[in-house]
DNA sequence: GTCTATAATTGGATAGAC
DNA sequence: GTCTATCCAATTATAGAC
């Protein structure tokens, strides 16, 4: 049961097809640019129409969050509670997040945007992504307390790697990479710039992957 | 002479606190969400008069975006051009860019949006980004060529570089770090992810402010 | 569940006085 | 150079028929 939550699969209802629009263009308009006539006319209803899946814009967008955040967050927060080589941590962490946004059914590329995250309409989501940010900073002081990252501010390279996974994302969501392949190359870069010996990569890499990998 | 192009400095006309005032709120609330009465009112002015200063809501984002590509798309196609070390040339554009962008009065952070470089009304500044971006992914693939850097998609890797330097942006604009200190963490932060060999990373700093840094 | 018709509001921009 | 008054287009959302 629940197959629905794993994946919608190919029988697209229309509220599942106005989240798959929406999210392609908020991707690439933006929100506010985005009108409901123009999600409704790429679904082949009328503007109207929409209200009758969605009781506003608004929720349209806040659904999307959720079908992110609602798995991010979770995984992120058991992680930071987490014992272990912080370096690990960090690599699943990067790896399940980057999985999640690249095989979505939905463009999330546009969903963490300054428009949106800095609008009081959406509060209850900024606070949950901001759960999601302390969660990845509590890993990387640990991994600097440990000596096994270099000495920034954790604010700011938590800044950097999902100023990194936002902008990846809407390169992979343009032109179809092997997924795998491009999802390994985003995380190595990641862990190059935090690692202080860069050199433990493929160990870091074979444990992350034994453990909670699979 | 041409101090006002170094630094419009205290005596600021009403059309230089629009641009200064009307970045900011792009840079929080983006592009669309702004209102021009938004703008009018937190300059002091009633919206009409905007109209005096500015043709449209879109020119003035058209100045802001020329205050900073007017600078960068040069020093990075000079860049691209040279020879010498891709490393130390990398290290340039990387410090030259961050530095302007934070020593700017305007909030830069809003312009390279989805919203702002995926619309038709920009596509003559959007053909300008385009050609800095190559310059760019020039300079990473001499490196990669030379075994400087590690061999990944220049793509990705110019796609990730705009990533942090826009999210550090962000950072920076808000609370107000040491600059100088900020402006090096970032840098370094890039360089080690794409360096081979990351050891090389002060004699590359040292290389690249001799020469045209100073 | 989708439609037509339309309400209610807000957006960028203009005209013309001062 | 700024103002008041206003236009016109576009937006989200509702009402009610089918």
């Amino acid at each position: 049961m629940t197959a629905r939550a794993v994946e919608p699969a190919v029988p697209s209802s229309t509220r599942e097809r106005i989240l798959l629009v929406a999210s392609e263009l908020f991707a690439t308009r933006g929100y506010h640019a985005t009108t409901t006539r123009e999600i409704a006319t790429a679904v082949g209803i009328r503007q109207p129409s929409l209200f009758h899946h969605f009781p506003s814009k608004e929720a349209i967008l806040q659904t999307l969050l959720d079908s992110d955040l609602d798995v991010a967050v979770p995984h992120a927060e058991a992680l930071a509670k987490d014992r272990g080589p912080a370096s690990v941590r960090l690599y699943q962490y990067l790896e399940h997040d980057l999985t999640h946004l690249i095989s979505s059914p939905y463009n999330l590329s546009g969903l963490y945007t300054e428009e949106v995250m800095r609008d009081p309409a959406f509060e209850p989501w900024i606070a949950k992504r901001r759960r999601l940010h302390r969660a990845i900073e509590r890993i990387l002081a640990d991994g600097v307390a440990a000596g096994e990252f270099v000495d920034l501010p954790v604010e700011v390279v938590r800044e950097a790697i999902t100023g990194i996974l936002v902008r990846t994302l809407t390169l992979a969501s343009g032109e179809h990479h092997e997924d795998r392949v491009f999802c390994e190359q985003i995380v190595s870069l990641v862990m190059r710039a935090v690692l202080k010996d860069p050199a433990r990569l493929p160990e870091i890499r074979r444990a992350a992957r034994e453990e909670g990998g699979g």
